[in-house]
DNA sequence: ATGGTTGTGTTACAA
C-alpha cells in the first residue's frame, strides 16, 4: 500500500498537477495540505472520477487538509484534540484498511517571537498528546504532512541564513524529536540516513533551480507500521512542472494487503 | 541587495 503526503498550496490552482500525479503515481492513500478552500468548493468530482474516496476538512483562504483513498475511509476525526477554540483546519484523521492515517499541516510559526510561534509550539504539544494516545492502541498508524520543521541543519540548504526561522528553532526541533523519542519512525531516514532530501523549495529567488530546499514534510510511523515499511521516497517530479506547488510529494510503501 | 514569488480575494496577508 502506497501512502503519500503533499502540500499542494491551493487545490484549485493545483488541480491539473494533482490529477496527473494521481494517475501517474497511483498512490492508495494521499494526505493533502493547504487546500485553501472551503469544503463546498473542493473539486470532489475531478478526484472521485480517478477512483478516490475523499474526506475533506477545508477552510476559506488558508489551511485545509484532506485524505484521499482508493479504499473506504472510516472513522473520520476532524481537528486536532486539545483546544476547542482552535478554528484552523490543520488536522484530519481516519482509518483506511488497518492503518490509522493522521494528515497534518503544522503551523508555520513565523514571525518569532510572538503569538504565531506560541501557537505553533502549543499545536505541537497537542500533537504529542495525540501521538501518545494512538501509541497506547499499539496499532499501525502514520502521522504525515507538512511539519514546518527542519529536524537538523542538514535538512536546510543554508542553516545560517535561516537560523532565525521558526522552522529551525530548538523549541520546534525539541518537540519533533519528542515525537520520535516516543517511538515513532521518520520513514525517509530509514532509507536515506543523512544528507539533503528536500521536500520544499521557495518560489522566490530561483530556489528550485539552485536546489535551495528544506526537508519539512515527514511521514512518522508507529512501531507496528514501521515493521511493515518497505520503501520511502520523495518524488521531485511535480516540483519541476509548470504552475507547481512549492512542496513536492513524500511517499512510503507498507507491506499490507 | 532590507529585495524576491505565489495564492486568495481584494489590494493585505500568509507562506
Amino acid at each position: 500500500m502506497k501512502i503519500a503526503s503533499w502540500n499542494v498550496n491551493s487545490i484549485k490552482a493545483r488541480l491539473p498537477r494533482v490529477t496527473e500525479w494521481l494517475q501517474e503515481f497511483s498512490p492508495d492513500v494521499v494526505m493533502l495540505q493547504e487546500l485553501k478552500c472551503i469544503d463546498e468548493n473542493f473539486p470532489f468530482m475531478e478526484i472521485e472520477d480517478l477512483g478516490y474516496n475523499l474526506s475533506v476538512h477545508g477552510q476559506k483562504s488558508y489551511n485545509g487538509v484532506a485524505i484521499l483513498s482508493k479504499h473506504p475511509i472510516e472513522d473520520v476525526m476532524i481537528g486536532l484534540p486539545g483546544d476547542e477554540n482552535d478554528e484552523q483546519a490543520r488536522y484530519i484523521e481516519a482509518t483506511i484498511k488497518t492503518v490509522r492515517i493522521g494528515g497534518l499541516y503544522l503551523p508555520n510559526g513565523n514571525p518569532l517571537p510572538g503569538p504565531k510561534f506560541d501557537y505553533k509550539l502549543a499545536w505541537m504539544d497537542r500533537l504529542i498528546v495525540r501521538a501518545k494516545e494512538l501509541l497506547a492502541q499499539e496499532e499501525m498508524f502514520i502521522l504525515g504532512g507538512d511539519y514546518n520543521c527542519c529536524p537538523k541543519d542538514e535538512d536546510c540548504y543554508d542553516p545560517i541564513r535561516l537560523a532565525g526561522d521558526a522552522l529551525m528553532q530548538p523549541e520546534t526541533r525539541d518537540r519533533y524529536f519528542t515525537l520520535l523519542n516516543l517511538g515513532l519512525t521518520d520513514a525517509l531516514r530509514q532509507f536515506y540516513p543523512s544528507g539533503h532530501n528536500y521536500t520544499y523549495w521557495d518560489y522566490q529567488g530561483g530556489a528550485w533551480q539552485k536546489d535551495n530546499g528544506l526537508r519539512i514534510d515527514h511521514l512518522l510511523l508507529s512501531p507496528q507500521a514501521a515493521d511493515r515499511l518497505v520503501k520511502c521516497g520523495i518524488d521531485r517530479v511535480p516540483r519541476g512542472k509548470e504552475r507547481a506547488s512549492d512542496h513536492t510529494p513524500i511517499w512510503c510503501e507498507l507491506d499490507i494487503d
